[in-house]
DNA sequence: TCGGGTACTCACCTCCGGGTAAGTGCCCCC
DNA sequence: GGGGGCACTTACCCGGAGGTGAGTACCCGA
């Protein structure tokens, strides 16, 4: 089988997309790395409260088989891998900010709590 | 505890939007009533082939709990139940377009199999 | 010399999302 | 009078998503 089939077959493209999307954290990686451009393994650990190394890599790497991470690794002593998004990952968050906002109406809605990753003045 | 406090802290809007489009036949489930307008139990469940009804009932109690899903009851022998969607299951399902057309594009990358539900000239 | 950082891998365990199957009370149709 | 449809409910089970914790090979700063 081809390496890129793994995936069944789909109703629409919506669980095209979200066979892609789901996991914990990969809606939150996106953000991260459409957020900052490119970033170090322990920078996203340290962006992501809570994630586990075994998530946070098991994640990157499904992610780079869907084509929508970049992998660059640099051959040093001290080891130094940086990640970043492909142009489909970029359209993909690009798909993803009506979600987004649609989410973020809805939690003003209930008044749930939000853990605001950190600082910069973020909506979405 | 507030009934629909049962959420987690969020993150951002994007996994709000998630936790409640989260589960394998919710996003189908939007699209048939967004699609049909209104329909009964047994519309949907042959309207999504391959769902168990307990999953269908499952999802439909959570997305009524969510607010996105209007459940009306017609006390009759034969009992009758209509699921329509309500203006946030609406918006939320516009909001899924994007993702929807990114998904769609996606497949046609991959060459991955489609099932359509059922004959309509659908994309999306 | 010891602790900490970098990017992982591996083994183990838990929980719950989801599936299967059966039952319910009432009706209509063959 | 029995089979099937309606809208569920209940009990049981399984697999996989995700968490925990340890180990690795190397380096740097205190």
């Amino acid at each position: 089988m081809a390496p890129s089939a793994r995936r069944g077959p789909y109703f629409c493209g919506i669980d095209a997309a979200m066979d892609v999307v789901t996991g914990k954290w990969k809606s939150l990686i996106l953000w991260e790395l459409d957020h900052h451009g490119t970033r170090r393994f322990a920078e996203l650990r340290r962006g992501l409260p809570g994630v586990s190394e075994k998530m946070l890599i098991q994640h990157l790497r499904e992610m780079e088989e869907d084509g929508l991470v970049h992998r660059e690794v640099y051959r040093q002593v001290p080891p130094k891998v940086e990640y970043s998004l492909t142009e489909h990952g970029v359209s993909l968050n690009a798909a993803l900010a009506s979600l987004g906002q649609w989410g973020t109406e809805r939690i003003r809605r209930i008044g749930a709590e939000k853990i605001a990753p950190e600082g910069v003045g973020t909506d979405r």
